[in-house]
Order: C-alpha cells, then sequence, then structure tokens
DNA sequence: TATTCCGATAGTGAC
DNA sequence: GTCACTATCGGAATGAG
C-alpha cells in the first residue's frame, strides 16, 4: 500500500474492526479514528470520513473536494468529524489524567495541504514533544497561529461568513500556505524565534514540563482545599454547626 | 593560528627551516614550496612570496593588491613564482615515476578569489583524486576550463595584452568568479555532466586509472623497444656490422 | 504538506 | 574561494506480488 493512499484503504474498508488495534482507536457509521502512525505530540489521532454512501472516495480527498459538494452536506460532513474529534477529545483527556496527573489542552484542525491523498482531521495534544517531530514543516504545520494549521472551528465558520470569503477560502491555494511551512521557528507559546530544531525541541519540552508542573501544584492545591473543606465540614458535622463563608 | 592568516605566517618566518618538514618541501631566496594541508590531488603544492624587501605583506595578500604594485615588479614576481613551481613541478615528476611508475599531467595556477590572505601558486597533478576533494567548490575551483582557475602561463599573458584588458583582468571581479564554483559538475577530461561528487569522484578515478593503464602500456612498449635496440645492437657488435636502418 | 535516503546547501565558529 | 560541524533543503523512491 501506498502511503499516499493508505488513509483511503482504511477508510474504504466495509469493517473497521479488520483493521489492527494499533491503527484503529474506534469507528462510527460514517468515520474512524487512527492513531498517527508519526504522531507529532504525545497524544496524535486523526478523524477519517468513511467512504461510503452518498460519499465517494474521490470526494473525499480533501477539504478542496469536499468543499466543491453541495455546501450543507460538506458542513454536515465537518460537523460528523468534530463529533467524533470531541469523543477523541475525551479519550485522550482521560489518558492524560491517569498517565500524568494532569491535563492539557488539545487542538482540532486540518493541514491546509495535506501530503496524503483523504481527508483528514488532527486531533492533536499541544505539547508537540515527540521523536517524530524533526522538521520545520512538522512543526509548522501544527504551529496554531501560523495559519497552515487550519482550526476546525475556524473551518466551520467559513459556512456563516461573505459567500465570496467563503468561495475564496476554500480554495486552499498553495501560494498562500505553502510558504508558511518555511517560516522562522518561532514557539507558539512564548512568540520567541527559535534558530532550529534541536533548539526548539528543547524549548517545547521545558514549556511543557513547566506547564506540568503548574498544573500539578494547581491539582494538588485544589485537592487540599478540598480535603480541608471535607475535614471542615467532617469536623462541623461532628462538634458544630456549619461555619459561615 | 587561525586559518585565514596561516600563510602569512609562513611566509614570515626570516628562517623558513624553522618549519616543520610536514609542511616545507623546500625554499628559495623569494619564495617557499609547502604542502597544501588539504591536498585535491595526489601532488599538491603551494608557492608562497616571501614576505621580505621590496615587499611587505600587505602588497602580498593576494593577486590584485600585488597587480596593484608597479606592475614591472609584480611580473617580476610572478614568474620567480614560476621558476618555483617549475621546480616543484620537476619534483612532483620524479616522484610520480618513483611511485608510480609514469607521469601525468601538472597544472600551475591561481584561485580567482582566495579564501586565505596571502598569494599562492597552486602546482597540482591533474588526477584531482584525493580524500580532501570534498565539496563542488573545492572541485570547480580546480576545473582547469571553467575559468575560476587561472593557469600562471594565463596570468603572466596579461602583461602583454591591451592595457584596458590588463586593467580589468586584474580586478578579478567576485561577480565574475563567485557563480562559477556553482557551475554544474562536468568531468573536464570528457566534459560529461556528473551529477554529484561521489558519482564525480568514481569517475575521476576511473578516468586516472585509465590514463595510468594507458601510460604504463606506452612506457613499457618504449622500454621494450629500447630492449630490442639493444638487442639488435649487441648482436651486431658481436655477429656483424649495424644493419642500416 | 506521508517517510526515508542521499546529497547539496547554508551558517557557524575556529583563533 | 580555509576546514569541520550542524542543520536545513531538495529531489527521488516508496508498494505489492
Amino acid at each position: 500500500m501506498s502511503s499516499l493512499t493508505i488513509l483511503r484503504s482504511y477508510a474504504q474498508k466495509s469493517n473497521p474492526d479488520s483493521l489492527p488495534s494499533s491503527v484503529l482507536l474506534s469507528h462510527s457509521d460514517t468515520s474512524l479514528t487512527i492513531f498517527d502512525a508519526y504522531p507529532k505530540s504525545i497524544f496524535h489521532f486523526l478523524i477519517l470520513p468513511r467512504v461510503k454512501a452518498p460519499w465517494t472516495a474521490n470526494e473525499l480527498t480533501g477539504l478542496s473536494s469536499v468543499f466543491k459538494c453541495d455546501k450543507a452536506r460538506a458542513k454536515e460532513l465537518l460537523l460528523s468529524l468534530k463529533d467524533e474529534a470531541d469523543s477523541a477529545r475525551k479519550t485522550i483527556q482521560d489518558e492524560m489524567q491517569k498517565r500524568y496527573g494532569f491535563k492539557w489542552d488539545i487542538w482540532i484542525g486540518f493541514h491546509a495541504i495535506p501530503s496524503m491523498e483523504h481527508l483528514h482531521l488532527h486531533v492533536i495534544s499541544n505539547d508537540l514533544c515527540s521523536p517524530r517531530m524533526k522538521l520545520k514543516k512538522h512543526y509548522n504545520s501544527f504551529h496554531p497561529k501560523l495559519g497552515f494549521f487550519l482550526h476546525l472551528n475556524d473551518v466551520l465558520s467559513w459556512f456563516d461568513a461573505e459567500p465570496s470569503y467563503f468561495e475564496t477560502a476554500i480554495q486552499l491555494k498553495k501560494a498562500k500556505y505553502e510558504p508558511l511551512l518555511k517560516e522562522p521557528l518561532s514557539c507558539w507559546r512564548c512568540g520567541r524565534d527559535i534558530a532550529n530544531m534541536p533548539t526548539l525541541k528543547s524549548h517545547l519540552q521545558v514549556e511543557w514540563d513547566d506547564e506540568a508542573r503548574k498544573e500539578k501544584a494547581r491539582v494538588e492545591r485544589k485537592r487540599k482545599r478540598e480535603e480541608d473543606a471535607n475535614r471542615i465540614d467532617t469536623q462541623n458535622t461532628l462538634i458544630g454547626p456549619p461555619t459561615k463563608k
């Protein structure tokens, strides 16, 4: 199977459960949620629309081809992907809590110019810490403010925009988006320019470690507060009436 | 010692014999012949003018600064370098015969834009086979027909050219010569374009092996002819008068 | 913007 | 056009049977 069309081959399966569990996380009637084979963050899933009536494989090649179909149908499709993405987000959040003791943000969106020939919606945790995050284009393709990563909610807002804006937006012109991948590296959190990928990766790790530390402290303070409140409640229950706040 | 000025430091020695034998091959009153520290061929020497009255270190920075001095003095300097280069050439030819049993061509010339700050004349065998021959710019800087390598005899001919030609030539404009180093690779022997350095290096090795084979065969034929002639002479001496040719 | 392999290209730092 | 080091950039192939 060529790497260019592997997602399509998944999306064409009439029985998604035949996919190995290392590939498939879950599926619905209209979509699959798979593990990105080269995760660019600790958590990274792809939501694929299934090739199923009324959709053909060609119509599902990418965002542009989807938009070229009936507008209402396109919106319906994206909303169903959104449902699946929200579900994947919850799965990720549970895992975050279980494995790391805290939760951090998750981004949901498309690449303006994908390489693989089947629409895929990224659901990715915002750490961007992964051994597979190797190249400038990898990073820039997920930078949340650069423009190449199209947040799903932004894409959905196109449906409510002026028709002329909609028509321009859905063209996803290469000339507009391709150069973004070559932009200088900058930390999406602190905005600082960073000279190269090794330095950026260290920086992202520090930023995430920092967030982890702060979040865990916050969780711990909350736990303490609740414990205190509980002890006071218990004391109050045992020795007197509740104190006024 | 910075690599930019190391040649100058050699050229300034009042006693060149204090240089290690791994650096110095020989010297005259006006010049040094040193081993190129990064030989781009099997044989590769540099001839340096010594910093010695009437020459100052600044005047000897490069070809341009030399030409800016008195024209007659400049010519005299180049002719003295030529003498040393011819001497180095003979040394190389002896070594070729001793080590390889045949001789091949030697080029004598300057780089139009040198990186090191002291005039140095290259004396280099035309094999261009060396582990130090690594980059396109290395090769192109010695390509005998590309223009970046200025054969000493060509430079000397500038003195006899129209004054306007002379004045233009001695400027050695970067804009003219720099782009030559990025020209596509082509074999200086057979003219074929060659895609990359690894391929070129293999090709140069084959070309040189080929020349070696042919030259050795030629040498052997000559030896045989002389042996035959000698045997016939000897026979003639022993058994009769020389035969007419 | 799938990865991987190979090589060319570009910037730096050397002292 | 000094080198050596690091990283980036640029093309081509990639599968399957």
